[in-house]
RNA sequence: GGAGAGUUGGCAGAGUGGUCGAUUGCGGCGGUCUUGAAAACCGUUGAACCGCGAGGUUCCGGGGGUUCGAAUCCCUCACUCUCCGCCA
């Protein structure tokens, strides 16, 4: 959500820096800044009320107390009128309030400065490449292929038991899940971010705290019964243990890391995109969070695409990373860095990673706060990134990494994990 | 699932109708002392909103009510804790 106060003195930046999105905003700022004048107006108005409401109120406790209660008795009567005025701006006041919070709802994060304008994912640059595409002398299978062959991944069983996007991971394809995610997660310690294990549900404040509720709740698993719902990704939880915090001095940095299955309903996904690995219901994810000084940001957002390159590079994938342009970045985000590994039997790059800052956009909506070094409040920094997510990691190294022989090589860096150094 | 007790500032914890936006401690910030740090001592310190400012308003879990006036009384919802039951 973005800042009230910045829409009203930087309009006209707000609104250039939302053409990077490929959206016009003008129209919508304009009825925000007339609701928020309004809104203005009444709260003047109703604060004079309150004030004068209050004076009788302590003018009459003072007569009963010296025992003119005529006195009282009369100022009583004046307070009549004031209670009508107070209830009717109150509404009006309150019906303001909720418009203006409802538009500020619909409104993205403003992109920073770096992000070039465009519309879709044509627009995005590549700013980064890294290994090379693989050329074999066989037809390369597809991971679906080699795990139904190899019995790694029984993506027929998960429909039995509970529906497309659930796949069974076996044998080999098991440990190998339990290989990647234990590497991530050292990796990650070793880069400084301490390992969290969090609750794979999480409240409604929660969700709104992170901004999937109240729009994107459709995409998230609801337990109705408790009001509870799966989480899409350890963002959720990890990025609301700050949820109303305010940090009482300016030097603080905080990076923490989490594996937990991410569940997502992905209603509306269709077509080739959802065949094998490429789009699950529930998949596992490590992502690192971090929350830092406004002044810290960018150097922050720079040692999380270093942390990811150097996890696609232990893992010997050739990968690259795009800066996104404005139209295809999320809504919450003020710049991302997708990474894209490339699947040499799918021919075709595939995302899996997602580094982004959030800027004040999350800690507006969470009220994270810290007191700067001018002792002023402000809104503390977020970002957050996948390193890595799951199952395209693995559709990846299948696909790469087959031999002429049939097997499949585990990269070096995860053999110590697996205990074997091929499927 | 049953019974009881709670929810107050960054945290802990007083406060039971008007001088309470709230005692105190811890923490934070500033200083003294110190080569530096710690300790000690001194000072300072709730948040949000409106206003150029003076200043004003709101906030004691959420919502509603009683009252001229509510942290304090009533209703309601949510959550937490304790005990009992069930159970990994």
């Amino acid at each position: 959500m973005l800042e009230l106060s910045r829409i009203r003195t930087d309009k006209e930046q707000v609104i250039a820096a939302l053409s990077k999105r490929n959206i016009n905003a003008e129209s919508t700022i304009n009825e925000l800044l007339s609701l928020d004048t309004q809104w203005r107006g009444i709260k003047q108005e109703l604060d004079r009320t309150l004030e004068e409401a209050n004076r009788i109120a302590k003018e009459i406790g003072q007569c009963y107390k010296e025992g003119r209660v005529e006195a009282g008795n009369e100022l009583k009567q004046q307070t009549t009128l004031l209670k009508q005025q107070e209830s009717t701006l109150k509404v009006e006041s309150d019906a303001l309030e909720t418009a203006i919070q409802q538009l500020l709802y619909q409104i993205p994060n403003t992109p920073f400065q770096d992000v070039v304008k465009g519309k879709d994912l044509n627009d995005n640059q590549v700013v980064f490449q890294s290994g090379t595409v693989p050329s074999f002398d066989f037809q390369a299978k597809p991971h679906w292929d080699l795990c139904k062959e190899k019995q790694i991944i029984d993506f027929e069983l998960g429909v039995k038991v509970t529906g497309a996007g659930f796949p069974f991971y076996r044998g080999k394809g098991s440990k190998l899940q339990r290989a990647l995610i234990s590497f991530f997660l050292d990796e990650a310690s070793a880069a400084g971010y301490e390992e969290y294990q969090a609750p794979l549900m999480v409240n409604e404040a929660s969700g709104i705290g992170t901004g999937q509720l109240p729009d994107k709740e459709g995409q998230m698993y609801h337990d109705a019964t408790d009001n509870l719902y799966l989480i899409p990704t350890a963002e959720v939880p990890l990025t609301n243990i700050f949820r109303d915090e305010l940090i009482q001095h300016p030097e603080f940095s905080f990076k923490l890391c989490g594996y937990t299955p991410c569940f997502r309903r992905e209603a509306g996904s269709y077509g080739k995109d959802v065949r094998g690995l490429n789009r699950l219901h529930q998949f596992d994810k490590v992502e690192i969070v971090r929350v830092e000084h406004p002044d810290h940001t960018a150097r922050a957002l720079e040692e999380m695409v270093e942390h990811v390159k150097g996890l696609l590079d232990k893992l010997e994938l050739p990968y690259r990373v795009l800066r996104l342009c404005g139209g295809d970045m999320g809504f919450a985000s003020a710049m991302t860095f997708d990474f894209e590994v490339y699947s040499a039997a799918q021919e075709k790059w595939l995302e899996v990673s997602s580094v982004s800052r959030f800027d004040t956009f999350q800690a507006n909506r969470l009220k994270l706060r810290f007191k700067d070094h001018d002792k002023k409040t402000k809104l503390c920094h977020t970002l957050n990134g996948s390193a890595l997510a799951l199952p395209r990691v693995m559709a990846a190294l299948l696909e790469n990494h087959q031999q002429t022989d049939g097997r499949v090589a585990v990269p070096k860096a995860l053999q110590t994990y697996t205990g074997f150094d091929y499927i």
